[in-house]
DNA sequence: TAATGGTCCTGTTTGC
DNA sequence: TGCAAACAGGACCATT
């Protein structure tokens, strides 16, 4: 939703100004904030690409602009004049006078990079990202190899589907979701799952996305290039996620909450059975 | 305070 | 046997 967004409305413009507000929302552009500046003002927008939870938009220059979100990253595009939103980091201005693109980020786990581009198995994507596999939005994923590599990782399942070099765009929430569907407990190891298991697994991650897409889109205002997913998908579509002591839409069982790398994981207990050993 | 999601860094294992 | 690459797991970030 969001590419779409920065498709529709910055793609074709050019870039008159760049002001970075938070040095913080660029630290991974290492050459620092004028370096950014300099890459991107004087240049078009050409096109919006994404993959997994990465986002980037072409550069005339042939660079790209590399964005994540992190966990509260936004992109918005506002009339010139606006006031700033408190938690404004990047604002692009462009030649046209026309609605300015806005970077804004909370907590600042997300941020802007401009990167060179590289071709991998002949797909240009931005060098940092290299190494992300496709997600399965993508026309040429293939869910036989995802399927594969999953079963390869010696871990816990949850471990394997969060990992982005195996399938992306999978994230603990999506993660929780797909693992209810396919009632697995998070820790199950790999090495016991079926292919055909893994598939459903992965197959239900996907629909979950799916499902979030959609939803996402609807919130979509003309203006807004998209508020991340979070508006009424979360209240209503999630049957694990955060649902801690609440019944499980399947069996009526209470949800329960465990610990699961300095966060949470959500599953049914008697759904998604912890494996016995661990 | 403890909780949040997604890297990203570091120590370990594997493979050539 | 030695080295680099791949792997696995946990720490860390900012905010409320």
């Amino acid at each position: 939703m969001v590419r779409r967004g920065l498709q529709d409305h910055v793609a074709g413009r050019v870039v008159s100004r760049v002001e970075v507000m938070h040095p913080r929302a660029i630290r991974r552009h290492l050459p620092g904030t004028v370096d950014f500046g300099g890459r991107v003002a004087g240049h078009e927008l050409v096109a919006a690409r994404r993959r997994g939870k990465y986002l980037w938009v072409d550069l005339s220059s042939g660079e790209a602009v590399l964005a994540h979100l992190g966990m509260s990253g936004q992109m918005l595009v506002q009339p010139p004049g606006t006031p700033d939103e408190k938690h404004l980091r990047v604002r692009l201005t462009f030649a046209d006078d026309g609605p300015e693109l806005r970077f804004v980020d909370q907590r600042t786990f997300g941020g802007l990079s401009v990167e060179p581009v590289v071709t991998v198995d002949g797909v240009p994507l931005p060098a940092p990202i290299a190494h992300i596999a496709r997600d399965p939005m993508d026309p040429a994923f293939d869910r036989t190899a995802a399927i594969a590599a999953l079963r390869r990782r010696r871990t816990e399942v949850k471990r394997a589907l969060l990992d982005q070099t195996l399938v992306s765009g999978i994230g603990n929430i999506y993660a929780d979701e797909a693992l209810w569907h396919a009632r697995l407990h998070w820790a199950r190891p790999t090495d016991t799952l079926t292919p055909r298991k893994t598939g459903e697994l992965l197959d239900a991650a996907t629909a979950v996305m799916n499902a979030a897409l959609d939803v996402g889109g609807t919130s979509f205002d003309a203006l807004y290039v998209n508020i991340n997913g979070q508006s009424g998908y979360f209240d209503r579509s999630l049957n694990a996620y955060g649902q801690e002591g609440l019944p499980c839409p399947r069996c009526g069982r209470a949800i329960q909450r465990e610990p699961f790398m300095n966060r949470s994981s959500f599953s049914c207990p008697r759904c998604q059975p912890r494996p016995t050993t661990s």
